[in-house]
RNA sequence: UGCCCCUUAGCUCAACUGGCAGAGCGUCUGACUCUGGAUCAGAAGGUUCCAGGUUCGAAACCUGGAGGGGCAACCA
């Protein structure tokens, strides 16, 4: 952020690293070489719901405008009547508002088709495009191989009338699918296959969301993409790496629409990340398939799916802005994004106890009816925060059962017969002995406790290792927490064995469940969407969707780093 | 097999036009002594893929090699 510049005569320390994109920007300023500000544009086709790649696009290029006091529009992509959809444009908006950013412009390449089409006529005219009357299989060999060169159709070389009076009667709807496409005239033998007199228009009698039935002629991506940044004034056209090669067709293109200064494509690596999918295509499977409730699963990598987790958007930002952006493929680990969304959360929500798998303990020397307020701050000390609630506390309790153990290891320092351990914000306890159930299961744990401890202190100065988490049973709400994880169990999803797919990679553990954990009943009357961290579990938010006020529901946003669990995975 | 891109710490990535190779995660140690897990501090960790060359100086530029990726959709 900007920093004031008043502060005496430090000289910038704190200087941002910029990127190559930012630098190419700063350059553009300095040099005025486009004669107008920094224009970007966010260009999502809508066909499905963003996800973190998309953010990493919109961090860059609303974060371009905001940076250099430019521009930066969002532009639908829609170009493909087959697979788009108003609801889809409605949630990017809504997602792209959430992640904190307000675009210049609203813009929607459906509304160039006609000036696009202008376009296509005057590189008829100009000799720079025919119309090809190859089926699809006959152009695609007519194209050659990445070693050998094309060869050109019997329709290369038609007149420009001809040609003219083919594209006016595609336009008109004269023609059926497939039976002429407008290609522009390159060359067949170009080391880019991409330049290999490339598709600029085909004819498609469908549906379009917005434009219905009244056109029928749809520009393909490197006719359409070019000319629309260029048609809006963008100067930097910021893409992913798998468009390098379109780049000689932009500038192509750009050029022979006469565009002054017109603007340039530059690529970055796109956004991959450890155990999740960042492809609409196989997150549309997933939806599809009914793998995950839908778009706005909690455990799809999507920005409305992230949203309804309990991811802050400033996490999200915060993340972008650490992975950077550079020219080469980044496979960025999960554990970074998580680290990202515990770091925001841990300076904002407050902590309270929660108890996920109760197991009942008895205080068999407490006061039978008796009920004591303890005071619990709602933030540790390094949290520049105040605020704290009082916690019951009685002669029935709630803790973990993960914090028992009836035959622990060594350096176990939680419950077990005759250990003692603190209940956080109270008192230290004993554990006297162990109730079981006729099938053996411990069902409950009967204790005493130290009335001189309730500072958690012993006076007389014993140590103690261990702190649990713990509840009051009577006063205790009982809750539902739905403990969220990875979607995948590997890093790869798409390197599985021959045969098959990604969908095998999903992680079966991904959702579990928790119908009637035990919460403390400060929380009883927040707002639903509130945050929390529930010590020493993880963060949590109150679900937007399913949580009422009698039944409170939590997803978990994000575990704590559990070095216990290591541990424990080390012996 | 043609063209293009990439190769830097254990891992994932930075390093503007050649000028002391840096972060995050992970690991280890310490502090806070009421979160075993938060947070903070410190440490360890490098033949910048290899071989040559240019230069006072190369991760960066040049040549060759090795390994990985992209491109032959009427998708974007």
């Amino acid at each position: 952020m900007s920093d004031s510049t008043s502060e005496a005569g430090s000289e910038s320390t704190s200087t941002p690293r910029r990127d190559f994109i930012r630098e190419m920007v700063a350059d553009d300023v300095a040099t005025g070489r486009f004669g107008r500000g920094p224009a970007t544009r966010f260009p999502p086709e809508p066909n499905g719901f963003l996800h973190m790649g998309h953010a990493k696009s919109i961090c860059l290029n609303f974060g371009i405008a905001q940076e250099f006091g430019g521009t930066c529009n969002l532009r639908f992509d829609d170009t493909n009547p087959a697979t788009e959809d108003v609801r889809y444009v409605e949630a990017i908006q809504r997602d792209v508002q959430w992640l904190g950013f307000q675009w210049d412009n609203l813009f929607y390449a459906s509304d160039y088709f006609e000036k696009l089409y202008e376009i296509a006529e005057s590189l008829v005219l100009k000799g720079k495009a025919y119309v090809d009357s190859q089926n699809e299989e006959e152009i695609r060999a007519g194209r050659g191989t990445v070693t050998s060169a094309g060869t050109p159709g019997p329709y290369r070389d038609r007149s420009v009338e001809e040609n003219l009076d083919l594209l006016r009667r595609m336009r008109a709807g004269e023609f059926a699918d497939g039976t002429h496409v407008l290609r522009a005239k390159i060359d067949l033998a170009h080391v880019n296959m991409i330049m290999r007199d490339p598709l600029l228009i085909r004819i498609r009698h469908a549906h379009h969301y917005r434009r219905g039935n009244d056109w029928c002629i749809y520009p393909l991506y490197d006719f359409a993409h070019g000319l629309s940044d260029a048609i809006e004034g963008i100067t930097r056209s910021l893409c992913t790496l798998e468009f390098k090669d379109s780049r000689e067709i932009y500038d192509w293109l750009v050029k022979e629409a006469g565009f002054e200064h017109p603007p340039t494509q530059i690529e970055f690596a796109r956004l991959e990340l450890d155990y999740t999918i960042l492809s609409k295509r196989k997150l549309l499977r997933l939806v599809n398939d009914g793998h995950v409730t839908g778009w706005d699963d909690p455990r799809m990598p999507t920005i409305a799916g992230l949203r309804r987790r309990g991811v802050r958007p400033e996490a999200i930002r915060e993340f972008c802005e650490t992975i950077g952006v550079a020219r080469k493929d980044a496979r960025v680990e999960i554990a970074a994004f998580e680290h990202a969304v515990r770091n925001d959360l841990n300076m904002e929500v407050p902590r309270v106890l929660c108890v996920l798998n109760p197991l009942k303990v008895v205080l068999t020397n407490y006061p039978e009816g008796q009920v004591e307020d303890l005071d619990a701050p709602s933030f540790p000390h390094d949290v520049p925060k105040t605020g704290s609630r009082s916690m019951p506390f009685s002669r029935e309790l709630y803790v973990d059962r993960d914090d028992f153990m009836e035959d622990p290891p060594k350096k176990f320092y939680r419950l077990a017969p005759g250990k003692e351990v603190r209940l956080r914000f109270g008192y230290l306890i004993t554990c006297n002995e162990v109730v079981k159930n006729d099938a053996g299961d411990v069902i409950e744990l009967r204790c005493t406790y130290d009335p001189a401890t309730r500072s958690g202190q012993a006076p007389d100065g014993r140590k103690v290792q261990g702190t649990i988490h713990w509840v009051s049973a009577a006063q205790a709400l009982s809750c539902e927490v739905r403990v969220y994880d990875r979607l995948f169990s590997q890093p790869d999803p798409d390197a599985v064995p021959e045969g098959q797919d990604f969908i095998s990679a999903l992680n079966p553990q991904s959702l579990v469940v928790i119908p009637d954990a035990k919460i403390e009943p400060s929380v009883a009357n927040d707002p639903i969407g509130s945050r929390y961290q529930f010590e020493r579990t993880g963060y949590f938010m109150s679900e937007v969707e399913s949580s009422t006020p009698e039944k409170l529901v939590f997803n978990r946003i994000v575990g704590l780093r559990d070095s216990w669990a290591k541990e424990v995975k080390r012996a």
